[in-house]
DNA sequence: GTACCTGCAAAAGATTTGCATCTTT
DNA sequence: AAAGATGCAAATCTTTTGCAGGTAC
């Protein structure tokens, strides 16, 4: 992808288009495969030595927000513990931090049973977890 | 759940019985729904305004790996971001740190059907995602 | 008594913030 | 010109570490 296609995606969005954000969209874009913010500053070193953590911060920030690109996993996450060992899956509430537990039999029949006809090529699956994200219907939360 | 049966988890795992054990592991069965180690912490302090934090780290560390208790989310999991806006699945490998994009039309139709018949109680689903941990076959990563 | 735990304070790693300066529109 | 973005350094937040002293078995 061209600087010219990072440019439009910008615009489209709103955004100003500065060389700071054509070149961390340029990274994400090539390095596929999850990037963490580390790589994503490494990568942009090389070409444009001079661009600071905190701005590749920034940039992301408002591409977030933007809707360009998405956090991996369950957004802003820091370590949670869990005493339950049972195989379950999980509710994430998107209008609070809160997670609850779901556990459902007939949910792992179909899924193991999908999987057991349905190979992923060179990948020997150990567990499945489905995230079921979501809010309740009334407000309380 | 009484300070007696914690002892007995601990024992039954081959670790030695202590006060901030007990505590950590009280504090995390109590508060149920995944606590952070601030919510633990805080939790212990009330009862226990002596034991330090850094034990409650090193406790945690230590049920952890005795299986006592689990991470939640993708273990150790600083901040990745991700370019690709379609819904998809995640396969995580459990050998390295490597997360690969999994797309099945017809796995999205399976889980949206069953969703559609199965309902969770006051929770309106607006995303499913599912991880998948395994890892390859040969020892190629 | 020995191996293992704890607590402290300091360190480390990732991300954020404040603010003066510069760029985009 | 106005609004917004950048860069620096310092701050913040969570988690880890080193080590001296203490505790469980």
């Amino acid at each position: 992808m061209k600087a010219e296609e990072y440019s439009t995606k910008l615009i489209e969005k709103g955004l100003k288009v500065t060389p700071q954000r054509i070149a961390v969209l340029e990274a994400i874009f090539e390095l596929k495969n999850h990037p963490t913010a580390e790589n994503i500053i490494d990568y942009i070193r090389k070409n444009h030595p001079n661009i600071s953590t905190a701005t590749v911060y920034k940039v992301l920030e408002a591409l977030i927000l933007s809707g360009l690109i998405k956090r991996v996993t369950t957004e802003r996450d820091i370590m949670r513990y869990d005493a339950k060992l049972e195989p379950h899956h999980h509710l994430y509430y998107s209008d609070s931090d809160k997670i609850v537990d779901y556990s459902d039999e007939e949910l792992d029949k179909m899924l193991t049973d999908y999987f057991k006809k349905k190979k992923i090529s060179n990948f020997k699956i150990e567990d499945l977890k489905l995230n079921i994200i979501g809010k309740s219907f009334n407000n309380r939360k």
